[in-house]
DNA sequence: CACAGGATGTCTACATTGTATGTATACGTT
DNA sequence: AACGTATACATACAATGTAGACATCCTGTG
């Protein structure tokens, strides 16, 4: 029997507190999300959420935990590490393009909540595999977490408003800002000006920039591997 | 003569304005400018800032200019072109390293303001130099520029108090979090902890970020040349 | 079945913040 | 000398996060 549902109409649940949160922070951006609003939204007292999170910061995690938890980690297959860590990466960004505006919340949580760990942990299985040592594969693997979700954060048109007609006015005064630059002196960004607002394809913008995230990855991969092949002197272990 | 010393003590101006708002940034976190504090500093009233600054937004976005005047351009040489952009990208990170808590905000300023302007340009010549087009420079660049703002941004111990106990106790506590998980669920992450934490040569840290952004940069480059060269249509020049 | 006790929500109050509004002063130009 | 403009001041307000004391309801235990 679900007696939960008709007297305790008013009980609150931090799982669904948490997503209205997100609701809110994806269509107004992460300064609209105030403790009143969402309290409002949920029909309670502003001080009745402060018995579900102690802090302000401690809902703001809750959201970054909200986001991470909807990672559909790939399973493992046969393919090569790096072929694999590309689908992980894809699956992450997957996870965080719908949030762009709040997507940088999830940075403190990677190494905290429960879907961010199994995360990390298979990034640094697929980077070992591939060949780094275990501390080279935190080092890559965090760096490697951070850009892609700067990738997501800096999405061309994320932190605009939802309104179409303010997004218009932005992008316009944008755009006139860089046509206001000097052709001779900039010939490039002027040039370029176009893909600099926004870029023709946001799918491509995406895979460009996992591309150079995994391209990256093997490229330094070369580069210490050789490092140590040439001999730094006694490479015997790392403790 | 210099009239504007003596009786104008009260005279404020902007760029000592952005300086001393650095300082507090630096000091005590982004969160700690407030408009009233700035004042206080000059020993002036909080409204008498708007005569400079039309908005806070206004004045965040001078701390950010204020930052990456600091850029010292190199010189071009005659190095290859990956060469000279590793030097570049250096040096813009080079910049930003002494303000860790508030690097990010120079991602908004590079296409408005004149230094960012200039680092933009020139990132942008080096990567047609090396072959890519101008529009792919353009999210090339905007991205590697990015995710270097994120290395900084991102620095363990960036957001830290100065505060030397405090910031004993928050590397306590990351530290306890961390030892805390099964290291039998989660073998790399617990193992590669202490990295993880706090980076063991915080050099090292950065030169290996700008080394992983560099090497993708020559890895899509190939790629992309390669899905060229194998035709997708007709490519003919890259003009 | 009663009842103690913890969990949850309410009410009131406060400090801090960004900023709108109206006013005074001092300087440079005519 | 007069005037307009740039600058700084004083006051005030609304929004926000949050502390503290009180009310209420569910729940497990006698």
């Amino acid at each position: 029997m679900p007696p939960t549902s008709s007297q305790t109409a008013k009980r609150l649940d931090p799982d669904k507190l948490a997503a209205s949160a997100l609701e809110i922070a994806d269509a107004e951006g992460l300064e609209a999300v105030t403790i009143r609003k969402l309290a409002q939204r949920h029909e309670v007292t502003p001080m009745a959420l402060y018995r579900h999170f102690s802090d302000k910061d401690d809902l703001l995690a809750a959201i970054g935990d909200r986001i991470l938890a909807d990672i559909e980690l790939p399973k493992p297959t046969g393919d090569r590490w790096d072929v694999q860590l590309l689908a992980l990466l894809t699956a992450f960004v997957e996870a965080l393009r719908p949030h762009p505006k709040v997507a940088g919340l999830t940075l403190y949580r990677i190494l905290i909540g429960e879907p961010g760990l199994a995360l990390a942990e298979r990034t640094m299985e697929l980077l070992t595999e591939g060949g780094f040592s275990v501390d080279d594969a935190a080092e890559v693997g965090r760096q490697s977490l951070c850009s892609l979700i700067t990738l997501v954060t800096t999405e061309p048109g994320a932190n605009e408003d939802t309104n179409p007609i303010a997004r218009e006015d932005a992008l316009r005064a944008k755009r006139a800002s860089l046509a206001a630059l000097s052709p001779h002196r900039y010939p490039l960004i002027t040039g370029a000006a176009d893909t600099l607002i926004c870029p023709a394809s946001t799918d491509r913008y995406y895979a460009l920039g996992i591309d150079l995230v995994v391209a990256g990855i093997r490229g330094v991969r070369i580069s210490r591997t050789l490092r140590l092949a040439e001999g730094v002197g006694g490479p015997k272990d790392r403790k």
